[in-house]
DNA sequence: CCGGATCCCAACCGATACTG
DNA sequence: CAGTATCGGTTGGGATCCGG
């Protein structure tokens, strides 16, 4: 039955238009400050770069932590639970890899897999 | 570097409100006619499941057959390729069944995964 | 420094009607 | 049967400004 696929559900983690890209980030940087993140991702908004860490956060893939001082201070993290997500990903961005490379053998390589 | 990230290239193919159910159902069932298609996924357009198709068919991951002949006739069906993806799809549709788990524990079961 | 609130636009998606 | 055309609603994301 299809109600039996949850593909999808690991899609609602995954989809948003900067969530990989933070994701990267965590995964490769460890712990890192909000401004950081921001500085890593140039072109991302406060509003983006907060909104898409609190989705990762509700999912328990992203630990907030917030130091309560002046000037402020918040470090994001993956958690251990987001860990396990570690070897998904892996996956995805291989196959992501190959099939660039595909759609360059399909249809010539004047194009960088745009769609 | 990010521009490594390559994660975003296998959300591209997935992202789309119907992509995932319909790869399902040609994984399970096979080859499948344009109104097999429609009768599985009732909710559906045609104008979306046309769509839908159509991106799935430029990426390679589904092969449209049509048959000259009145009324007409069109099959789908995943192609050798796509059946490269089916390990990913596993894999992703083993995590969100677990992910689900994980959030009833962390919310409480009163929810069914929406966020 | 780390956001939230507001407004706005573009892309995505659905409903409906029409066609070879 | 298997689509296309058109229109209109909804949603995701960007720009800007305000606040603790």
């Amino acid at each position: 039955m299809p109600e039996d696929c949850k593909v999808e559900t690991a899609l609602e983690i995954l989809v948003g238009k900067w969530k990989p890209i933070i994701l990267y980030q965590l995964f490769s940087q460890g712990t890192m400050r909000f401004s950081e993140l921001q500085k890593a991702l140039p072109d991302i908004t406060k509003k983006m770069l907060t909104s898409q860490l609190r989705e990762l956060e509700y999912h328990d893939i992203v630990h907030r932590e917030i130091y309560l001082q002046i000037p402020p201070k918040v470090e994001y993290s993956i958690t251990e639970y987001g860990m396990r997500m570690a070897p998904l990903l892996q996956a995805m961005n291989e196959w992501g890899m190959s099939h660039i490379e595909h759609l360059n053998e399909l249809y010539g390589a004047e194009m960088q897999a745009k769609r």
